[in-house]
DNA sequence: CACTTGACGACCGACCGTCGGTCTGTAAAA
DNA sequence: TTTTACAGACCGACGGTCGGTCGTCAAGTG
Protein backbone atom coordinates (compact mmCIF):
# COMPACT_ATOMS: atom_id res chain seq x y z
CA UNK A 1 0.00 0.00 0.00
CA UNK A 2 1.64 3.35 -1.20
CA UNK A 3 1.98 5.67 1.76
CA UNK A 4 0.31 8.76 1.80
CA UNK A 5 0.73 11.25 4.41
CA UNK A 6 -2.22 13.93 5.61
CA UNK A 7 -1.79 16.95 7.51
CA UNK A 8 -2.61 15.51 11.39
CA UNK A 9 -6.60 17.30 11.35
CA UNK A 10 -7.49 16.34 8.10
CA UNK A 11 -6.06 12.86 8.61
CA UNK A 12 -8.09 13.10 12.01
CA UNK A 13 -11.15 14.37 10.72
CA UNK A 14 -11.38 11.97 7.13
CA UNK A 15 -11.21 9.00 10.47
CA UNK A 16 -13.87 10.73 12.13
CA UNK A 17 -16.18 10.91 9.05
CA UNK A 18 -15.96 7.29 8.05
CA UNK A 19 -16.06 6.24 11.47
CA UNK A 20 -19.13 8.50 11.92
CA UNK A 21 -20.99 7.37 8.26
CA UNK A 22 -20.61 3.93 9.79
CA UNK A 23 -21.97 4.11 13.21
CA UNK A 24 -24.72 5.80 11.85
CA UNK A 25 -25.32 2.94 9.45
CA UNK A 26 -24.47 -0.26 11.11
CA UNK A 27 -24.19 0.96 15.01
CA UNK A 28 -21.24 1.16 17.03
CA UNK A 29 -21.01 -2.26 18.51
CA UNK A 30 -21.18 -3.99 15.38
CA UNK A 31 -18.51 -0.94 13.44
CA UNK A 32 -14.56 -2.41 13.91
CA UNK A 33 -11.83 -0.63 13.72
CA UNK A 34 -11.03 -2.31 10.10
CA UNK A 35 -14.22 -1.16 8.83
CA UNK A 36 -13.16 2.46 9.37
CA UNK A 37 -9.80 2.31 7.71
CA UNK A 38 -10.79 0.06 5.10
CA UNK A 39 -13.01 2.20 3.92
CA UNK A 40 -10.08 5.36 3.95
CA UNK A 41 -7.56 3.08 3.08
CA UNK A 42 -4.95 3.56 6.47
CA UNK A 43 -3.37 1.11 8.21
CA UNK A 44 -3.88 -0.08 11.61
CA UNK A 45 -0.92 1.55 12.63
CA UNK A 46 -2.10 4.75 11.05
CA UNK A 47 -5.42 4.73 13.10
CA UNK A 48 -4.15 4.47 16.17
CA UNK A 49 -1.03 6.65 15.44
CA UNK A 50 -4.95 9.22 16.04
CA UNK A 51 -6.41 7.61 18.51
CA UNK A 52 -5.61 5.61 21.34
CA UNK A 53 -8.54 3.24 21.07
CA UNK A 54 -12.01 2.84 19.14
CA UNK A 55 -13.77 4.56 22.02
CA UNK A 56 -11.80 8.02 20.90
CA UNK A 57 -14.14 7.78 18.03
CA UNK A 58 -17.44 8.07 19.79
CA UNK A 59 -15.55 11.13 21.99
CA UNK A 60 -14.36 12.48 19.05
CA UNK A 61 -17.83 12.56 17.07
CA UNK A 62 -19.98 13.45 19.54
CA UNK A 63 -17.56 16.24 20.71
CA UNK A 64 -17.95 17.42 17.05
CA UNK A 65 -21.25 17.19 16.78
CA UNK A 66 -22.34 18.91 19.63
CA UNK A 67 -19.57 21.39 18.91
CA UNK A 68 -21.08 22.66 15.58
CA UNK A 69 -24.45 22.62 17.12
CA UNK A 70 -24.08 24.95 19.82
CA UNK A 71 -22.15 27.27 16.91
CA UNK A 72 -25.39 27.45 15.10
CA UNK A 73 -27.40 28.74 17.90
CA UNK A 74 -24.17 31.27 18.67
CA UNK A 75 -25.90 34.15 17.63
CA UNK A 76 -28.92 34.03 19.40
CA UNK A 77 -27.53 33.30 22.31
CA UNK A 78 -25.65 36.42 21.94
CA UNK A 79 -27.87 38.77 21.03
CA UNK A 80 -28.68 41.40 23.94
CA UNK A 81 -32.19 42.68 22.64
CA UNK A 82 -33.60 39.44 23.55
CA UNK A 83 -35.04 38.62 26.75
CA UNK A 84 -34.80 35.04 28.73
CA UNK A 85 -38.38 33.89 27.17
CA UNK A 86 -37.60 34.81 23.18
CA UNK A 87 -33.75 33.86 23.83
CA UNK A 88 -35.43 29.98 24.62
CA UNK A 89 -38.10 30.11 22.05
CA UNK A 90 -35.78 31.62 19.55
CA UNK A 91 -33.25 28.77 20.60
CA UNK A 92 -36.55 26.22 20.20
CA UNK A 93 -36.94 27.17 17.03
CA UNK A 94 -33.63 26.98 15.19
CA UNK A 95 -33.26 23.56 16.84
CA UNK A 96 -36.16 22.37 15.09
CA UNK A 97 -35.39 24.47 11.52
CA UNK A 98 -31.98 22.61 11.93
CA UNK A 99 -33.65 19.11 12.17
CA UNK A 100 -36.09 19.92 9.48
CA UNK A 101 -33.36 21.06 7.25
CA UNK A 102 -31.40 17.82 7.01
CA UNK A 103 -34.09 15.97 8.01
CA UNK A 104 -33.67 12.89 5.77
CA UNK A 105 -30.22 12.74 7.24
CA UNK A 106 -31.56 12.98 10.26
CA UNK A 107 -34.27 10.31 10.10
CA UNK A 108 -31.81 8.16 8.38
CA UNK A 109 -29.77 8.21 11.33
CA UNK A 110 -32.53 7.78 13.92
CA UNK A 111 -33.47 4.52 12.64
CA UNK A 112 -30.18 3.32 13.40
CA UNK A 113 -29.60 4.88 16.46
CA UNK A 114 -32.65 4.74 17.96
CA UNK A 115 -31.86 0.46 17.85
CA UNK A 116 -32.16 -1.28 21.19
CA UNK A 117 -28.76 -2.90 20.53
CA UNK A 118 -27.65 1.36 19.85
CA UNK A 119 -28.46 2.43 23.35
CA UNK A 120 -24.39 3.09 24.02
CA UNK A 121 -24.19 4.78 20.85
CA UNK A 122 -27.89 7.17 21.32
CA UNK A 123 -26.63 7.70 25.29
CA UNK A 124 -23.10 8.82 24.41
CA UNK A 125 -24.52 10.90 21.83
CA UNK A 126 -27.34 12.63 24.58
CA UNK A 127 -24.71 12.99 27.03
CA UNK A 128 -21.85 14.70 24.93
CA UNK A 129 -25.18 17.46 23.76
CA UNK A 130 -26.44 17.93 27.19
CA UNK A 131 -23.06 18.96 28.35
CA UNK A 132 -22.26 21.80 25.60
CA UNK A 133 -26.19 22.56 26.14
CA UNK A 134 -26.24 22.93 29.59
CA UNK A 135 -23.85 26.16 30.45
CA UNK A 136 -26.30 27.55 27.13
CA UNK A 137 -29.69 26.95 28.78
CA UNK A 138 -28.72 27.78 32.51
CA UNK A 139 -27.09 31.01 31.19
CA UNK A 140 -31.20 31.64 29.54
CA UNK A 141 -32.58 30.30 32.66
CA UNK A 142 -30.51 32.11 34.94
CA UNK A 143 -31.41 35.43 32.81
CA UNK A 144 -34.84 34.16 33.11
CA UNK A 145 -34.83 34.18 37.03
CA UNK A 146 -33.17 37.78 37.27
CA UNK A 147 -36.16 38.88 34.97
CA UNK A 148 -38.36 37.59 37.60
CA UNK A 149 -40.02 35.38 34.80
CA UNK A 150 -38.88 32.04 35.33
CA UNK A 151 -39.70 30.55 38.77
CA UNK A 152 -36.67 28.04 39.57
CA UNK A 153 -34.74 27.77 42.49
CA UNK A 154 -31.71 26.55 41.08
CA UNK A 155 -31.21 27.27 37.07
CA UNK A 156 -28.58 25.18 36.47
CA UNK A 157 -30.64 22.11 37.57
CA UNK A 158 -33.27 23.16 35.82
CA UNK A 159 -31.58 23.32 32.56
CA UNK A 160 -30.43 19.62 33.27
CA UNK A 161 -33.49 18.35 33.97
CA UNK A 162 -35.26 19.28 30.97
CA UNK A 163 -32.55 18.66 28.77
CA UNK A 164 -32.80 14.82 30.36
CA UNK A 165 -36.53 15.15 29.01
CA UNK A 166 -35.01 14.70 25.94
CA UNK A 167 -33.95 11.23 27.01
CA UNK A 168 -37.34 10.47 27.97
CA UNK A 169 -38.71 10.99 24.08
CA UNK A 170 -36.35 8.38 23.01
CA UNK A 171 -39.14 5.09 23.75
CA UNK A 172 -41.85 7.23 21.91
CA UNK A 173 -39.43 7.91 19.12
CA UNK A 174 -38.55 4.44 18.92
CA UNK A 175 -41.98 3.24 18.95
CA UNK A 176 -42.80 5.55 16.07
CA UNK A 177 -40.12 4.37 14.00
CA UNK A 178 -40.91 0.59 14.48
CA UNK A 179 -44.29 1.79 13.24
CA UNK A 180 -43.08 2.89 10.23
CA UNK A 181 -44.27 1.64 6.78
CA UNK A 182 -47.11 -0.45 9.26
CA UNK A 183 -50.94 0.95 9.33
CA UNK A 184 -49.85 2.58 12.79
CA UNK A 185 -47.31 4.83 11.35
CA UNK A 186 -49.93 7.53 10.96
CA UNK A 187 -51.52 6.83 14.47
CA UNK A 188 -47.92 6.50 15.73
CA UNK A 189 -46.52 9.61 14.26
CA UNK A 190 -49.90 11.97 15.79
CA UNK A 191 -48.92 10.02 19.32
CA UNK A 192 -45.43 11.42 19.20
CA UNK A 193 -47.05 14.88 18.34
CA UNK A 194 -49.19 14.92 21.29
CA UNK A 195 -46.56 13.85 23.42
CA UNK A 196 -44.14 16.05 22.41
CA UNK A 197 -46.70 18.90 23.16
CA UNK A 198 -46.70 17.42 26.62
CA UNK A 199 -43.03 17.75 27.04
CA UNK A 200 -43.37 21.04 26.31
CA UNK A 201 -45.73 21.74 29.12
CA UNK A 202 -43.81 20.18 31.07
CA UNK A 203 -41.12 22.59 30.77
CA UNK A 204 -43.31 25.31 30.85
CA UNK A 205 -44.68 23.66 34.75
CA UNK A 206 -40.90 23.21 35.49
CA UNK A 207 -40.09 26.76 34.45
CA UNK A 208 -43.08 27.97 36.99
CA UNK A 209 -44.68 29.52 33.74
CA UNK A 210 -48.41 28.95 32.41
CA UNK A 211 -48.92 26.23 30.02
CA UNK A 212 -48.15 26.38 26.38
CA UNK A 213 -45.67 29.35 26.92
CA UNK A 214 -43.17 27.30 24.81
CA UNK A 215 -44.21 25.82 21.74
CA UNK A 216 -42.15 22.58 21.79
CA UNK A 217 -43.81 21.45 18.57
CA UNK A 218 -45.14 23.21 15.66
CA UNK A 219 -47.81 22.09 13.20
CA UNK A 220 -46.43 19.56 10.78
CA UNK A 221 -42.56 19.29 12.13
CA UNK A 222 -42.96 15.93 13.77
CA UNK A 223 -44.61 14.64 10.63
CA UNK A 224 -41.90 16.20 8.69
CA UNK A 225 -39.34 15.19 10.82
CA UNK A 226 -40.44 11.19 10.91
CA UNK A 227 -41.56 10.81 7.32
CA UNK A 228 -38.22 12.29 5.79
CA UNK A 229 -36.60 10.30 3.35
CA UNK B 1 -13.88 -31.38 36.88
CA UNK B 2 -16.37 -33.40 38.20
CA UNK B 3 -20.31 -32.78 36.78
CA UNK B 4 -22.36 -31.45 39.06
CA UNK B 5 -26.06 -31.43 37.70
CA UNK B 6 -29.12 -28.77 39.17
CA UNK B 7 -32.56 -27.93 38.65
CA UNK B 8 -32.19 -25.65 35.53
CA UNK B 9 -33.84 -22.85 37.34
CA UNK B 10 -31.47 -22.91 40.45
CA UNK B 11 -28.60 -23.40 37.88
CA UNK B 12 -30.13 -20.11 36.21
CA UNK B 13 -30.44 -18.02 38.93
CA UNK B 14 -26.83 -19.01 40.72
CA UNK B 15 -25.49 -17.93 37.36
CA UNK B 16 -27.64 -14.30 37.59
CA UNK B 17 -26.42 -14.22 41.02
CA UNK B 18 -22.35 -14.66 40.19
CA UNK B 19 -23.25 -12.32 37.22
CA UNK B 20 -24.97 -9.57 39.02
CA UNK B 21 -21.94 -9.69 41.69
CA UNK B 22 -19.55 -9.32 39.38
CA UNK B 23 -21.20 -6.62 37.25
CA UNK B 24 -21.66 -4.85 40.20
CA UNK B 25 -18.14 -5.68 41.42
CA UNK B 26 -16.24 -5.18 37.83
CA UNK B 27 -18.81 -3.58 35.56
CA UNK B 28 -19.92 -5.38 32.69
CA UNK B 29 -17.70 -5.05 30.09
CA UNK B 30 -14.83 -5.57 32.48
CA UNK B 31 -16.42 -8.86 33.58
CA UNK B 32 -15.88 -12.36 30.92
CA UNK B 33 -18.03 -14.91 30.73
CA UNK B 34 -15.03 -17.00 31.86
CA UNK B 35 -14.97 -15.60 35.01
CA UNK B 36 -18.65 -15.99 35.82
CA UNK B 37 -17.78 -19.63 35.17
CA UNK B 38 -14.96 -20.10 36.84
CA UNK B 39 -16.97 -18.35 40.38
CA UNK B 40 -19.43 -20.91 40.09
CA UNK B 41 -17.47 -23.71 38.97
CA UNK B 42 -19.35 -24.76 35.35
CA UNK B 43 -18.17 -24.75 31.83
CA UNK B 44 -18.68 -22.54 28.69
CA UNK B 45 -21.17 -25.15 27.15
CA UNK B 46 -23.42 -25.12 30.48
CA UNK B 47 -23.10 -21.53 30.69
CA UNK B 48 -24.30 -21.57 27.29
CA UNK B 49 -26.85 -24.29 27.30
CA UNK B 50 -28.93 -21.35 29.88
CA UNK B 51 -27.86 -18.29 28.30
CA UNK B 52 -27.37 -17.51 24.85
CA UNK B 53 -25.38 -14.90 24.74
CA UNK B 54 -23.26 -12.60 27.33
CA UNK B 55 -26.06 -9.80 26.43
CA UNK B 56 -28.42 -12.43 28.43
CA UNK B 57 -27.57 -12.31 31.70
CA UNK B 58 -28.43 -7.91 31.55
CA UNK B 59 -31.32 -9.00 30.37
CA UNK B 60 -31.87 -11.66 32.91
CA UNK B 61 -29.81 -9.56 35.80
CA UNK B 62 -31.96 -6.79 35.40
CA UNK B 63 -35.91 -8.14 34.38
CA UNK B 64 -34.94 -9.79 38.66
CA UNK B 65 -34.05 -6.75 39.67
CA UNK B 66 -37.10 -4.67 38.56
CA UNK B 67 -39.77 -7.73 39.72
CA UNK B 68 -38.95 -7.88 42.67
CA UNK B 69 -38.80 -4.15 43.06
CA UNK B 70 -42.65 -3.91 42.24
CA UNK B 71 -43.19 -7.32 44.36
CA UNK B 72 -41.78 -5.22 47.21
CA UNK B 73 -44.75 -2.03 46.98
CA UNK B 74 -47.70 -4.44 45.39
CA UNK B 75 -49.72 -4.15 48.82
CA UNK B 76 -49.77 -0.34 48.24
CA UNK B 77 -50.94 -0.42 44.67
CA UNK B 78 -53.54 -2.79 45.80
CA UNK B 79 -54.61 -1.16 48.85
CA UNK B 80 -58.36 0.61 47.64
CA UNK B 81 -58.60 2.90 50.72
CA UNK B 82 -55.69 4.93 49.28
CA UNK B 83 -55.91 7.97 47.11
CA UNK B 84 -54.14 8.66 44.46
CA UNK B 85 -51.62 11.42 46.04
CA UNK B 86 -51.32 8.91 49.30
CA UNK B 87 -50.49 6.04 47.04
CA UNK B 88 -47.73 8.26 45.18
CA UNK B 89 -46.07 9.37 48.70
CA UNK B 90 -46.41 5.57 49.86
CA UNK B 91 -44.97 4.80 46.92
CA UNK B 92 -42.23 6.94 47.46
CA UNK B 93 -41.93 6.70 50.54
CA UNK B 94 -41.54 2.83 50.62
CA UNK B 95 -39.24 3.00 48.03
CA UNK B 96 -36.78 4.90 49.78
CA UNK B 97 -36.93 3.12 52.89
CA UNK B 98 -35.74 -0.01 50.58
CA UNK B 99 -32.87 2.19 49.87
CA UNK B 100 -32.13 2.98 53.20
CA UNK B 101 -32.47 -0.70 54.05
CA UNK B 102 -30.01 -1.84 52.38
CA UNK B 103 -27.73 1.15 51.56
CA UNK B 104 -24.48 -0.20 52.05
CA UNK B 105 -24.96 -2.44 49.59
CA UNK B 106 -26.45 -0.27 47.44
CA UNK B 107 -23.75 2.30 47.94
CA UNK B 108 -21.58 -0.40 46.99
CA UNK B 109 -23.31 -0.62 43.15
CA UNK B 110 -23.36 2.93 43.25
CA UNK B 111 -19.48 2.78 43.17
CA UNK B 112 -19.28 1.19 40.22
CA UNK B 113 -22.31 1.53 38.14
CA UNK B 114 -21.98 5.29 38.32
CA UNK B 115 -18.55 5.07 36.54
CA UNK B 116 -18.25 6.42 33.38
CA UNK B 117 -16.87 3.06 31.82
CA UNK B 118 -20.59 1.68 33.05
CA UNK B 119 -22.99 3.76 31.34
CA UNK B 120 -24.07 1.01 29.87
CA UNK B 121 -24.93 -1.42 33.29
CA UNK B 122 -26.35 1.83 34.51
CA UNK B 123 -28.77 2.63 31.26
CA UNK B 124 -29.80 -1.02 31.06
CA UNK B 125 -30.81 -1.30 35.00
CA UNK B 126 -32.64 2.21 34.64
CA UNK B 127 -34.42 0.69 31.09
CA UNK B 128 -35.82 -2.35 32.93
CA UNK B 129 -36.86 -0.09 35.99
CA UNK B 130 -38.45 2.21 34.09
CA UNK B 131 -40.16 -0.59 32.16
CA UNK B 132 -41.85 -2.13 35.05
CA UNK B 133 -43.01 1.03 36.95
CA UNK B 134 -43.95 2.47 34.03
CA UNK B 135 -47.60 1.16 34.38
CA UNK B 136 -47.90 1.27 37.71
CA UNK B 137 -46.93 4.95 37.82
CA UNK B 138 -49.58 5.48 35.24
CA UNK B 139 -52.06 3.77 37.16
CA UNK B 140 -51.38 5.66 39.69
CA UNK B 141 -51.48 8.91 37.86
CA UNK B 142 -54.94 7.57 36.07
CA UNK B 143 -56.21 7.55 39.67
CA UNK B 144 -55.36 11.08 40.50
CA UNK B 145 -56.78 12.44 37.60
CA UNK B 146 -59.71 10.76 37.39
CA UNK B 147 -59.79 11.78 41.09
CA UNK B 148 -59.52 15.62 40.10
CA UNK B 149 -56.41 16.42 41.78
CA UNK B 150 -53.35 15.69 39.18
CA UNK B 151 -53.84 18.12 36.15
CA UNK B 152 -52.06 16.09 32.89
CA UNK B 153 -53.31 15.29 29.36
CA UNK B 154 -51.65 12.03 29.10
CA UNK B 155 -50.74 9.72 32.35
CA UNK B 156 -48.64 7.18 30.65
CA UNK B 157 -46.55 10.28 29.23
CA UNK B 158 -46.41 12.06 32.85
CA UNK B 159 -45.30 8.74 33.68
CA UNK B 160 -42.69 8.54 31.44
CA UNK B 161 -41.33 11.80 31.92
CA UNK B 162 -41.15 11.07 36.06
CA UNK B 163 -39.84 8.10 35.76
CA UNK B 164 -36.73 9.88 33.26
CA UNK B 165 -36.13 12.14 35.66
CA UNK B 166 -34.60 9.64 38.08
CA UNK B 167 -32.15 9.14 35.25
CA UNK B 168 -31.00 12.83 35.08
CA UNK B 169 -30.28 12.76 38.67
CA UNK B 170 -27.28 9.89 37.31
CA UNK B 171 -24.36 13.07 36.86
CA UNK B 172 -25.05 14.71 40.10
CA UNK B 173 -25.34 11.23 42.29
CA UNK B 174 -22.04 10.52 39.97
CA UNK B 175 -20.34 14.01 40.85
CA UNK B 176 -21.33 12.90 44.63
CA UNK B 177 -19.92 9.86 44.38
CA UNK B 178 -16.86 11.55 43.01
CA UNK B 179 -16.02 13.71 45.84
CA UNK B 180 -16.25 10.87 48.28
CA UNK B 181 -13.27 11.13 50.27
CA UNK B 182 -12.67 14.32 49.94
CA UNK B 183 -12.75 17.52 51.42
CA UNK B 184 -16.03 18.58 49.21
CA UNK B 185 -18.04 15.38 50.27
CA UNK B 186 -20.18 17.20 52.65
CA UNK B 187 -20.81 20.09 50.35
CA UNK B 188 -21.36 17.57 47.50
CA UNK B 189 -23.98 15.04 49.69
CA UNK B 190 -25.74 18.75 50.30
CA UNK B 191 -25.50 19.50 46.60
CA UNK B 192 -27.39 16.62 45.65
CA UNK B 193 -30.10 16.36 48.41
CA UNK B 194 -31.00 20.23 47.40
CA UNK B 195 -30.93 18.62 43.37
CA UNK B 196 -33.31 15.93 44.66
CA UNK B 197 -35.55 18.15 46.10
CA UNK B 198 -36.02 20.67 43.01
CA UNK B 199 -36.54 17.16 41.16
CA UNK B 200 -39.34 16.89 43.78
CA UNK B 201 -40.98 20.16 43.18
CA UNK B 202 -40.30 19.43 39.28
CA UNK B 203 -43.09 16.17 40.08
CA UNK B 204 -45.09 18.70 41.48
CA UNK B 205 -45.46 20.98 38.98
CA UNK B 206 -45.12 17.86 36.48
CA UNK B 207 -48.73 16.86 37.93
CA UNK B 208 -50.31 20.27 38.33
CA UNK B 209 -49.82 20.13 42.22
CA UNK B 210 -48.66 22.79 44.46
CA UNK B 211 -44.66 22.74 45.24
CA UNK B 212 -43.72 20.58 48.26
CA UNK B 213 -46.75 18.32 48.04
CA UNK B 214 -44.32 15.51 47.21
CA UNK B 215 -41.85 14.55 49.82
CA UNK B 216 -39.07 13.48 47.54
CA UNK B 217 -36.26 13.06 49.81
CA UNK B 218 -36.66 13.35 53.59
CA UNK B 219 -34.41 14.84 55.69
CA UNK B 220 -31.02 12.92 56.55
CA UNK B 221 -32.20 10.71 52.91
CA UNK B 222 -29.41 11.34 51.01
CA UNK B 223 -26.54 11.60 53.64
CA UNK B 224 -27.85 8.10 54.64
CA UNK B 225 -27.52 6.27 51.31
CA UNK B 226 -24.38 8.29 50.43
CA UNK B 227 -22.51 7.39 53.33
CA UNK B 228 -23.41 4.07 54.03
CA UNK B 229 -20.68 2.02 54.26
C1' DC C 1 -39.86 -55.02 44.00
C1' DA C 2 -35.14 -54.90 42.23
C1' DC C 3 -32.79 -54.24 38.18
C1' DT C 4 -31.69 -52.96 33.46
C1' DT C 5 -32.25 -50.00 29.56
C1' DG C 6 -32.52 -46.00 27.02
C1' DA C 7 -33.71 -41.38 25.96
C1' DC C 8 -33.32 -36.82 27.22
C1' DG C 9 -31.15 -32.88 28.66
C1' DA C 10 -27.62 -30.77 31.70
C1' DC C 11 -23.01 -30.14 31.34
C1' DC C 12 -17.95 -30.56 29.69
C1' DG C 13 -13.94 -28.51 27.54
C1' DA C 14 -11.18 -28.20 23.45
C1' DC C 15 -11.47 -25.33 19.75
C1' DC C 16 -12.42 -21.33 16.56
C1' DG C 17 -12.89 -16.70 14.45
C1' DT C 18 -12.86 -12.05 15.34
C1' DC C 19 -11.58 -7.98 17.16
C1' DG C 20 -9.15 -4.35 19.68
C1' DG C 21 -4.71 -3.17 20.34
C1' DT C 22 0.77 -3.42 19.96
C1' DC C 23 5.21 -3.29 17.92
C1' DT C 24 8.87 -2.83 14.79
C1' DG C 25 10.09 -0.74 10.93
C1' DT C 26 10.04 2.79 7.15
C1' DA C 27 9.00 6.74 4.15
C1' DA C 28 8.08 11.55 4.15
C1' DA C 29 8.50 16.06 6.26
C1' DA C 30 11.01 19.57 8.83
C1' DT D 1 19.28 14.00 11.17
C1' DT D 2 15.41 14.09 13.91
C1' DT D 3 10.63 13.88 14.14
C1' DT D 4 6.23 12.69 12.59
C1' DA D 5 2.86 9.96 10.04
C1' DC D 6 1.92 5.70 8.51
C1' DA D 7 2.46 0.41 7.18
C1' DG D 8 1.24 -4.12 8.32
C1' DA D 9 2.47 -8.37 10.64
C1' DC D 10 1.38 -9.97 14.90
C1' DC D 11 -0.75 -10.96 19.54
C1' DG D 12 -3.77 -12.19 23.35
C1' DA D 13 -8.26 -12.16 24.94
C1' DC D 14 -12.78 -12.81 24.47
C1' DG D 15 -17.43 -14.38 22.98
C1' DG D 16 -19.27 -18.18 21.08
C1' DT D 17 -19.56 -23.27 18.96
C1' DC D 18 -19.61 -28.15 18.75
C1' DG D 19 -19.17 -32.95 19.34
C1' DG D 20 -19.32 -35.67 22.97
C1' DT D 21 -20.28 -37.38 27.93
C1' DC D 22 -22.56 -38.27 32.13
C1' DG D 23 -26.70 -37.90 35.55
C1' DT D 24 -31.43 -38.53 35.99
C1' DC D 25 -35.56 -40.60 35.72
C1' DA D 26 -39.24 -43.24 33.68
C1' DA D 27 -40.59 -47.27 31.33
C1' DG D 28 -39.79 -51.93 30.57
C1' DT D 29 -38.28 -56.69 32.29
C1' DG D 30 -37.79 -60.64 35.26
Amino acid sequence: MPRVVKRPDDRRNEILDAAQALFFERGYERTTVNDVIAQIGISKGGFYHHFSAKEDLLEGITARLAQDAVARVRDLLEDPSLDALARLNGFLARSRQMKVEDAPKLRAAFDVVFRPENLVLYHRINAASIAVMRPVLTGIIAQGKTEGVFAVPDPEAAAEIILHLGASTHDAVARTIAATGTADEDAAIEALDQRLRFYGVAVDRILGLPDGSIPFVEPGFTRAVMTAR
